[in-house]
RNA sequence: GGUCCCAUCGUCUAAAGGUUAGGACACCACCCUUUCACGGUGGGAAUAUGGGUUCGAAUCCCGUUGGGAUCACCA
């Protein structure tokens, strides 16, 4: 049997990062099987939550990250349509059906008599009177206009059984389960009864969800036994937390995908990273491609305890990727960074070559490069540095030694530029830390700077290099 | 509260009865070096707890503790 997966996220804002984990896995899932297809389905069954554009946001997302889906709303497929809200009547006629099967029941309840009913002691269930009228009695009051709703019912005793690929096998007993709304009064499916009708039509082979699910499955089942269709298998995974207690969510304000690509993280690192909260190679490494993942995810090595999400080690791993960007890719990326808090005309194709070996996000640009702009307000006590062998007397000679060596330079770059300097180190007896510290402050006025004193010097341009180096000689003067 | 799930360094995790409990991030030190990084080398750091079973337990069983989920006309 040819696998088949589907994503299938209500619109109701933005991609999470759990989300966009599940995703991941319902993909890779699909991708281990040579003929499996990934499917897009868009659960738009609460019209209350629903909010415009957020479909696009997932479509973006998922091609942003390389995740192609085989059927969907907007490519189509055999099994359409793929937004539920299209498939209303589908719904009802399966409801109805079920209501035949005795599977489910009319009711006509409103919302706050099934809450009071509910509320009178902690433990109680609701009992729902409707339970007890006959169909015939039901289906008068449906058809003489009455509001009503196809709730579950659940006359099963003893336990419930089913296997989880990840969690093994669960029991839960029937009494547990509780006798939900399957249609709610304006005629759209709830999760619960969307969810098993749409998997079953899709031909769905494996469910991928949270494992809040866990304990609802065997309403599903049920649904399933009744139909007298056969289950998916089930791949519940741990919830992606934010620490030991919350999981990440976007009410706390945890950053969505699109936050952290604002960030100047990047796409494959971020799918690098959330491959590995919940899952793992079995090896030692951990630097994968989708296409690698593609290769090696397999159900199995997924866990079963919850991931804290931690930023620090995706940061690092954004990093290794920024590293690993061939040049002109680097410098494709990082212009908008640069040139957002840049104004001056600087040498960009050195600026990066210094900057992508340190920087671990894009997000990190402008403040690395801050300086470039306007040399800041700094002290004086810069100039003294004991393992440089430098203070404020040893710059102010140096700054002089070096203004006059490169004011004969004409050919700027990189290896020049360091020769010249080195070259009057030796001549004056110096250490080569003598000039070049003293230069590198003057030409940054901060501490640590993206690069040496000629590399900043090949950035700035002839001019301003002895621009500052001169502004900084008065000061110290 | 009932039910279900979970529990290895601070964090992500490996070890599917026999390992000096391994790796990665972070942290510290050293090396490299025109600063800081990058890179390299090394270091400290964990089996929640109490009982079993077994020659032998992180691993299997039971209890305890701690955490999470669920009990919506949300998904």
């Amino acid at each position: 049997m040819t696998v088949r997966t589907r994503f299938a996220p209500s619109p109701t804002g933005y991609m999470h990062i759990g989300n966009l984990r599940t995703a991941l896995y319902e993909y890779l899932i699909a991708r281990g099987d040579p003929d499996g297809k990934f499917i897009l389905r868009i659960e738009d069954t609460d019209q209350k939550r629903y909010v415009e554009g957020a479909t696009d946001v997932i479509y973006a997302t998922l091609k942003q990250v390389g995740m192609l889906w085989d059927e969907g709303p907007d490519i189509g497929g055999s099994y359409g349509p793929y937004i539920q809200s299209e498939r209303k009547s589908l719904y009802a006629e399966y409801a109805r059906k079920l209501v035949e099967l005795g599977g489910a029941h009319y009711c006509f309840c409103s919302k706050e008599e099934a809450d009071e009913e509910k509320d009178e002691e902690q433990n109680m269930k609701f009992e729902d009177p409707c339970k007890r009228l006959s169909l015939e009695e039901a289906k008068k009051r449906v058809a003489a206009g009455e509001p009503y709703v196809i709730r579950q019912t659940v006359n099963k005793k003893g336990k419930s059984k089913y296997h989880d690929e990840v969690y093994g096998d669960i029991e839960i007993d029937y009494d547990e389960l509780d006798e939900g709304v399957l249609l709610k009064s304006d005629g759209f499916p709830t999760y619960n009864f969307a969810n098993v009708v749409d998997d079953h039509l899709m031909r769905i082979t494996h469910v991928v969800r949270g494992n809040e699910y866990i304990s609802s499955t065997p309403k599903y089942n049920l649904i399933y036994e009744t139909f007298g269709w056969t289950p998916p298998r089930y791949v519940h995974v741990p919830p992606v937390m934010k620490d030991a207690q919350h999981k990440l969510s976007k009410r706390n304000g945890d950053a969505s995908f699109q936050d952290l690509v604002a960030k100047g993280y990047l796409p494959e690192a971020i799918i690098n990273y959330i491959a590995l909260l919940g899952w793992n190679p079995g090896t030692e490494e951990e630097i994968f491609t989708l296409e690698e993942l593609e290769k090696t995810f397999s159900i199995e090595r997924l866990n079963r305890s919850p991931a804290i999400f931690d930023i620090v080690k995706l940061t690092w791993m954004n990093g290794q990727y920024i590293r690993k960007l061939g040049e002109d890719e680097f410098a494709a990326l990082a212009k908008p960074y640069i040139t957002k808090s840049l104004t001056r005309k600087v040498d960009i194709k050195t600026l990066c070559k210094v900057l992508q070996p340190r920087i671990e996000t894009l997000g990190a640009i402008p403040e690395e490069i801050s300086f470039l702009e306007h040399v800041p307000e700094y002290s004086t006590e810069l100039y003294l540095n004991k393992k440089m062998k430098t203070d404020a007397a040893v710059a102010a000679q140096a700054l002089d030694y070096a203004v006059a060596a490169l004011e004969k330079t004409t050919d700027w770059n990189n290896d020049v530029l360091f020769a010249a300097l080195k070259g009057v180190a030796e001549e004056k007896g110096m250490k080569n830390g003598q000039i070049m510290y003293p230069v590198r402050i003057a030409l940054s006025g901060r501490e640590t700077t993206p690069g040496g004193a000629t590399e900043l010097a090949v950035i700035l341009g002839k001019d301003e290099t002895l621009a500052r180096l001169n502004a900084a000689r008065q000061k110290l003067a």
